[in-house]
DNA sequence: AATGAATGAGATTTCATTCAT
DNA sequence: AATGAATGAAATCTCATTCAT
C-alpha cells in the first residue's frame, strides 16, 4: 500500500470521525476495527498507533460528541438572561444535540452501542453537571427558583431530560405530549412561579 | 453423564435461576450458555430445548424479576388506602425490590449486563405503568393530583425514581438527601398539596 | 463441512500426535493452532474443545513424549542386574530416545521450541530423577557407587548426558569421543571401580 | 522531540545497556524495541541505525555479558599458579559471575530469555572453552591431571557447572551440598589426586 | 428429553521493521 | 544521524448454536 504521513493530529481526528460514523451506522459492537481503518486507507497498526484499544477509540468519540454540547451549555450559562431562561435553553440545547438527525441520542439507543451510552451518560454529567449546577444556585439565590435540594433535585431532572429523548421513535403526538408533560414538570420541580417553559424536541 | 430426567417444568425453573444468579454475580455478557448448563450438570443441547437462544433466557430472566413486584403494585392499587398513600407505597414497593441485597438495581447497573437493562426496563414499564395509570387516574378524578399530563408525567417521574435507585451505593448522608429531594418532587409533580411523601431506600 | 463424531480419547489423540508432528516439523511456535486442525480437518473450535490453548497441548506433548522412556527407565530399575549395569541401561535408555531419528532431541533443540524444550526438561526430571534416586541409592548401600553426595552428584551427571545429548548434530567422530569422555565421567562420578559403562548415542 | 546528536559509539553503548536492563526484567521477548527507545528517548529509527534486527542487539548484549569473563579468565590462566589452583579459579569466576545479584544466571533462566540462554552459552563456550583448553592441557602434560578425553571431560564438567548455576535460588544448605558434590566431582573428573577444589556459590 | 462433540466465522491485538521527512 | 508515523501479516481464542447419537 501506499503510505501516506499525514500530521498526526489529522490522522487521529481522521480515525475518530470515521469511528464515530461507523459506529452511528452499525453499532459499536458490530464495528469491527478493521471496517475503520479499511475506510480511511491505512493499516491496521496505524489505529493502534493512535488508541490503545477499541474501548480507546470509543471514548474520544464519546468526548468528541460531548465537547460541543458542553461548549453550549457553557456559553449559555455566561449570558445575561435569567436563570429560568437559561435553564430553558440548556435543556433545549441538549435536546437538540440529542435529536438532530445525526444527533447521539440515536448512537445511543443501538443494539451494538451500550458502551457508547454508558460512556456518553457518563461525559454528559461530568461536563454539564457542574455547569448547571451553577445556574441553579444563583437562581436560588435570587430567589427565582425554590428547591429544598436544588442538586439533587436537577439531577432527577435531567435525568427525565435525558430520558425523554429516548423515545425518539415515539410518533408525533406523543412526542408533544411528552415534551409538554416535561415542561410542568421542570417548573414544578424547580418551583418556578412565573416562568413557562418551552421545549422542543 | 448419567442423564437425569427431571420435570420439564422443574428443568426450565432450574434453569432460569441458574441463568440469574450468574447475570448477577459475573454479567449476562460474560455468562456463557456453557457456565450455565455447567452449574446444574446437563448438557449444552438441553438448554436449547427450553430457549431457543441465549436471549431468549434473558427475558425469562427478566420477567421472573418484575413479576413479584408487578404483583405487589398490583395488590397496593386494590387496596383501600387513598390515591396518595398508595403512589407512596408503590414508590417504595419498587425501591425496595430494586434496592435490596440481591435487588434487580444491582443487576442493572453492572458491566455486562446492558441487554438486561433494557429488557428489565421495558418489563417494568409494561407491567406496571398500567396499574399506576390507573390509580393516578383515580387520584386525578378525586382531586387528588393535579398535573395537565397524568400519564407522561408519571413515566417520566418513574424514570427518575429508578435513576436514583442506580445510585444505591452512594454513602448514607447522600441517599439520605436524594431520597428527600425525591419525596419533594414526587408530591411537585402530582401536584399533591396536602401529602407528605415518605420514601426509604 | 461434513461433522465427523469421534470417541472423544480418540480425538484427543489425533490432536496431540498431530501436534507433534508439526511441532517436530516447524517448530511449535511457528506452528498455528490452524495448521493442526486444517491437517486433520476439524474445526478450529473442536481444538479449543480439548485443549485450553496452544501451551495445554504443548504440554500434552511433552507428556507424550517422556512417558515411554519414563516406563523404559522404571522397568530397568525393577530388573535383576546390578545398580552399575541398570544405570549404564538407563543413561542409553535417555541417549536414545533422545537421539534417535525422531527422538525427543532434534525436537528440543529448535528455534521455535524453546518453551518445549523447558516443558521436556522439566517433565523429564520430574519423572526419571526419582527412579534413577533409587538405584543410586541402593547401588551406595551395596558398595558399588561411592559418592559424598549420591543425589547432588546424579543430577549434575544427568544434566551432563542431556547437555551431551544436544549435540547430536556433530560429527561422527567427535560424537564417539564425547561418548567414551562421558563414560569415563560416569564412571568417576560415581566411583565405580569394576565396571566400564557402555554408552551409545 | 528535540534531537539529541550523540557519540555513535556512546549511542550504541546506551543502547545495549537498556536493552540488557530490559532483557533482565521483563525477558528479551517481551521486552518491545519501541520500549528500549522509549527509554532513552531516541526515535524508533534510531535503533535500527545501529542494530540490524532486534535479535542483532541480543548478541551484542550477549557479548558485553561474557567479555569481561572472558578477560578474567584470560588472567587466571596466565598467572603462575597450579593448573588446578588456575581451574579453581576459573571456576570460581565462572560461578560468581553468573550468581551475582545482576549475574548472566537469573538472565538466561527467565521465562522469555531462551534465545539469550542460547546466545550466552554460545558466547561462553567460544570465548572461554579455548583459554581452558590450554590450561587443561598443560595441567596433563605436568601430570596434574589424568583424563583420557580431556577436552571433551571439560566441556561436560563445565556444562555441570553452569547447570548448578541455575539452581541459585535453592536454600542455603542445598547450595552448599551441591557446592561440594561439584567439587568432589571436579576431582575426579579431571583425575587429580592431591588437590582440594574450593568452590563458592 | 437429553447429550456433548463439533462447528467456524471473526475480532482484537502485537510489534519488528520500513521509509518519507 | 535521527525521527516516528505507518505498515500488515498473522495468530489466538470465544462461544452461540447445531446435530448425530
Amino acid at each position: 500500500m501506499v503510505r501516506i504521513v499525514k500530521n498526526p493530529e489529522e490522522r487521529r481526528t481522521e480515525l475518530i470521525e470515521t469511528a464515530e460514523s461507523l459506529f452511528f451506522q452499525k453499532g459499536y459492537e458490530y464495528t469491527a476495527v478493521s471496517d475503520i481503518v479499511k475506510k480511511i486507507n491505512v493499516g491496521q497498526g496505524t489505529f493502534y498507533h493512535y488508541f490503545k484499544s477499541k474501548e480507546d477509540i470509543l471514548e474520544a468519540v464519546a468526548e468528541k460528541i460531548v465537547a460541543p454540547i458542553a461548549e453550549d451549555v457553557r456559553n449559555i450559562a455566561k449570558g445575561n438572561e435569567d436563570s429560568a431562561t437559561k435553564v430553558n435553553s440548556i435543556l433545549n440545547s441538549i435536546l437538540k444535540a440529542g435529536n438532530s438527525e445525526t444527533g447521539f441520542m440515536k448512537l445511543m439507543h443501538q443494539k451494538g452501542n451500550y458502551l457508547l451510552h454508558d460512556k456518553l451518560e457518563e461525559a454528559l454529567k461530568a461536563k454539564i453537571s457542574p455547569i448547571i449546577a451553577e445556574v441553579i444556585s444563583k437562581g436560588m439565590d435570587e430567589g427565582f427558583f425554590n428547591m429544598s435540594y436544588p442538586k439533587e433535585s436537577f439531577i432527577l431532572l435531567l435525568s427525565s431530560t435525558l430520558y425523554l429523548s429516548h423515545h425518539f421513535t415515539w410518533d408525533h403526538e406523543a412526542r408533544e405530549r411528552m415534551c409538554a408533560a416535561l415542561e410542568e414538570i421542570t417548573a414544578r420541580v424547580l418551583g418556578v412561579k412565573d416562568y413557562r417553559f418551552h421545549l422542543e424536541i
